[in-house]
DNA sequence: TGAAATTTGTTCGTATGTATT
DNA sequence: AAATACATACGAACAAATTTC
């Protein structure tokens, strides 16, 4: 473990002075020269920490003003996902996927919407996570119509990919019926996981699959890294 | 106009390099020694240049080996027939456009491979503000190829879209032959003119319009307010 | 296998330019 | 107009990771 940065930490305190509200939403932190002298480092090495800081979209610098809090981003949920596996693999990367949770539950009145069925009815909800050469990539939360889809719980476990596992319940093809992109910022936990800076920005998409004769059969939301994913609409 | 930090023209540079494939993915660029060298420069410059380079995910350096062009970035495919639009037409708002600006210029690298002109040659550049009942919703930065497109800066000006613009400049119909969307924090500067807290969520849509005969009429970047637009992908 | 050379990362110091207050 | 404050740039030294010999 290589020992911290100096401007790490420097970086790490401010953030918990906006976080606790020392500083807030607009306020203007004290001048790099006063930062300096507090933290009893070179000018540079605070100048490295508020970069930093502005990278992540917590604070701007204006030239002759000062350095600004930004206004603070809120939270939002995620989602969105398409066929991954395969589109990663023809651009030359090694595509993984891992499961973090899978669990058969009651349809909530959105998820039961878009999959035609009633609310209540039982769905198998599963989040992952799909990497790129390993780097994380993509957040993904679906459901499955249960009844249409005997043994997926099985199946989402043993395969590699949504498009494997659907196969080995007999679904040969799918075709995305719609398509939603919003961006949103990444919360703590999906920039945890996406090994990504709080706030980053996050492409979400919310979709729903279909089988070939045209009946639901997924609902996900997936949660593209912004800066690691482009989406490519060809017409 | 600021006089350009030196570090930008480095940094422009090696980009160029990179996109004329003196560099390719996977290669080694000089050490920053050999570049302080080359462009005459203390090494810190080189070095932010490079970090603006990381940044946007062209390079990624390791300490010990060196600075490394990054694989491209990874783009997703969604659909063939995919369309997209602004959800908020279908919810009866009044759509308004108001042209920043409009110039007539050289074309920089980027945009001459987009319109398959050569570097140099004149586009018509524009910048507008789209609004919903008043309400900012994207920005708007395009570039037309002058010579293609005579009458056209004035055209821009009297008609109240691209579209009846193009039409009286006669192209009567254009298609978008691809777009790409990857998500990015909001500019001071686009966040003011959005009227949205710096560091707000946008999407950011690059694409390409041709002519019915497949000859590129329009290349252009659009930013969407992430929180007040939804692309919708029909398929 | 191990030591040396190479290369990027961090930190200090100093000076000057430029935009804002 | 002057002071303030961030931006850029040069120089030097050492640390840490990798590669080379």
């Amino acid at each position: 473990m290589p020992r911290p940065a100096l401007w790490t930490a420097i970086s790490d305190s401010l953030t918990g002075d906006i976080a606790t509200g020392r500083y807030g939403p607009g306020d203007k932190l004290p001048t790099e020269a006063d930062l300096s002298a507090r933290f009893g480092v070179n000018r540079h090495t605070v100048r490295r920490a508020l970069q930093h800081m502005a990278e992540n979209g917590l604070v701007n610098a204006r030239r002759g003003a000062g350095v600004f809090v930004a206004a603070c981003p809120t939270e939002y949920p995620i989602g969105q996902r398409v066929r991954f596996h395969r589109n990663l693999r023809a651009a030359g990367r090694v595509p993984g996927r891992e499961l973090l949770m899978s669990d058969t539950r009651s349809a909530d009145r959105e998820e039961a919407q878009a999959l035609r069925i009633a609310p209540g009815d039982p769905v198998l909800a599963y989040e992952t996570i799909a990497t790129a050469d390993g780097e994380p990539i993509a957040l993904g939360e679906g459901v499955f119509p249960a009844a249409r889809l005997p043994g997926m719980p099985e199946a989402l476990q043993a395969h590699s990919s949504v498009t494997a596992a659907l196969a080995a319940c007999g679904v040969a093809d799918y075709t995305r019926a719609s398509t939603r992109v919003t961006a949103h910022l990444a919360t703590p936990t999906q920039a945890r996981r996406l090994r990504l800076p709080d706030g980053a920005p996050l492409l979400r998409t919310t979709g729903v699959n279909v089988d070939p004769s045209g009946q639901p059969i997924e609902y996900g939301i997936t949660w593209f890294a912004g800066d690691r994913v482009t989406l490519t609409l060809e017409q």
